[in-house]
DNA sequence: AATGAATGAGTATTCATTCAT
DNA sequence: TATGAATGAATACTCATTCAT
């Protein structure tokens, strides 16, 4: 009732950040808009204010996930510093690691509600799109440097990520923890198979946290 | 108005091929319960007499299209006169051919339907862990022959399923027909470098119908 | 709760009655469909059963009140033994008394509800268009018995009846009683020229109530 | 966000014209003050510096097309050097013609819009009560010059402007174009009648464009 | 085996209006 | 004069499912 204002680009972030916290919880479709806006403690209108449909909001959250993914994944990519290999391998550790930095698991979780598989389809089907180019680039340096023996990178790009992506989905292949975590291991060789690779160059050990 | 009864084996199927036809037209979620009876023309109890739910028509519908596509497939995986390489040129063929045969085209176009997507995810789970046993043992066949060099067979092949039906589902990744015809060329080297074979051996015109 | 069910001639007409009273005590738009349903006792869904949308009942109702308008009226006006004078005299009488017979006069407040003025528009000119050639028949009627001296009957009979209605409305036009009964007062003479009848044929007290 | 002070009186205008073009191109109802606002590019706090409702602004329009009407209509019935038949021709003419005058026919379109009728109404009914006083008077003219034959004169005029307006308005009527004007030929000879006048001195060819 | 009347939970969205600045 | 962020009331409609017959 009280009346308070603020500055839109806070309102704005503030209403993101409760709709994922609580999309998170119930998934998508069971979150309803007055849920969000009793939390805030803002009037319905509010939210109406600053997007359009409830579907919007979900569309932003997801564009800003796709960033803040997209960042990371970049700087590893268009390094100027590292070979291929190196790269592959660090990119590699980042995805497979279940800990994505300070706090983020959390942030991303709502993904992984089962009611959210649509949503969650969806950002896939752009990260594949977006980091293509970026990975199939890191295939190309890798064929000049003579690691990798690959042709048509981008295909290969495209076709990994989405394998990789969808595969390793708990909440879409409903894996149990052991189950994931077998499929987690054959990774490397995947990717060395792809790769036309040496074996072993991507082995589970040179992966996965505690390697150096 | 008037009753008709009809053999229940037939009024289910009736059910059935109805609600297919029209989830194909709409959508799962859009089309409604009242749609399929007035289509048939049975009472809503009816449809309740044979089914407990609408959700249990769609996974009936869903496992009748798993067992027709399970069919050829381990036909052909299980034969006992092919090589793993022949085996693995005719199923790829099968998968690729836009016409499924006799007119099997149309009455699975329903996941097309862009609102089946959530559907369609759940079909391509179980068609990649119900598939995969298959593929492997065709897989670890070809090794046997000298012709295949992987390792790791079944998490290959689950891997493997899982991109190529998320990935070249236009559907899922909204690609125009250009799009998705590009991809098709180059499955095939794809597989070569999954399976460790030498080049050209899947190459597109020995894959693509025409070939023999 | 108790699932009442009952003949579906009978709950249609339950919801009818039920939303006109309603209407006229809070007028169309203030009515809610879950006032209407919460005050039969049945659920909003039986509501939809009956009618597709609320627009759709208050159509009915409108169909209905023109239906119950008709019938007396065409009664007169096709009554075979009167002269076109009496029936005008014995229609005039029965538009103009307030008291409209057993009760109706309460059925029908509805429309003077002022935020039924929409409702209301429509039915006048639903009225006007059924009830037009009705007249035009008594008004040929009476130029054959010599009684009325007019041309073109049909565009009369609409004339008349759309400023008779709009203009005694009391709803459309905000008169107090009292300047509604003046009005009532002057029609008479205004039938007369209209009819080319000579002066005082419809004499006030020669309509209103008392007069034999 | 640049902020551009006009003058008030300019700025009341320019939120009146907005308006009322929008009234005709979407209706009153479908017209939200927010695109008022945003066609003009003023906040929505300016609509409400100067007007107190949407519907006062509803009202303004109405009152400023009422004054419009009746300038020209009391400029005729006040005329010192016309017959009371003359007068009438000349008025049943500028109501019949389509166009009146110079670009007020876009002016005024926005009655037209079917979702307009109630405001339509309403300015009828305000016509209705100011113009009848003025052609009374007329009325009251041609009876002391002999034309007319008549009683009541106020009474008339109401119930011939009453009638006039609602019946030959397609709007409300939902006439088709060749409806509507079979009807304005009738309007002659109710005229005549309705002022006990000689049959044939208001004939369709005496009012209609072309006569002189 | 079939009918069909009845249930009832569930919610996104609009928009006129206010008010602190 | 003007801004624009914030309010909050208000509701028609869908549809999967049930159940008495």
């Amino acid at each position: 009732m009280p009346r308070i204002t603020k500055n839109p680009q806070e309102r704005r972030e503030e209403i993101l950040d409760t709709a994922q916290a609580l999309f998170g919880q119930k998934g998508y479709q069971q979150t309803a808009v007055s849920d969000i806006v009793k939390q805030i403690g803002v009037a319905q209108g509010t939210f109406y204010y600053y997007f359009k449909s409830k579907e919007e909001v979900a569309d932003a959250i997801i564009a800003r996930h796709l960033a803040h993914m997209l960042e990371p994944f970049s700087k590893v990519a268009g390094n100027g510093q590292w070979t291929a290999y190196e790269k592959m391998k660090v990119l590699l550790r980042m995805e497979l690691s279940e800990d994505k930095g300070e706090g983020h698991e959390d942030a991303f979780q709502y993904l992984h509600h089962e009611n959210n598989a649509l949503l969650h389809q969806n950002l896939i089907v752009k990260m594949v799109r977006s980091f293509a180019p970026l990975l199939a680039a890191v295939f190309e340096q890798g064929v000049r440097e003579g690691d990798f023996n690959i042709k048509e990178p981008l295909a290969v790009a495209e076709f990994f990520l989405t394998g990789f992506q969808f595969w390793l989905d708990s909440a879409i292949f409903h894996w149990t923890d052991a189950e994931r975590r077998e499929r987690v291991q054959s990774i490397g060789s995947i990717v060395e198979a792809l790769l036309g690779m040496e074996p072993g160059m991507f082995s589970a050990n040179r992966l996965l946290p505690g390697e150096h």
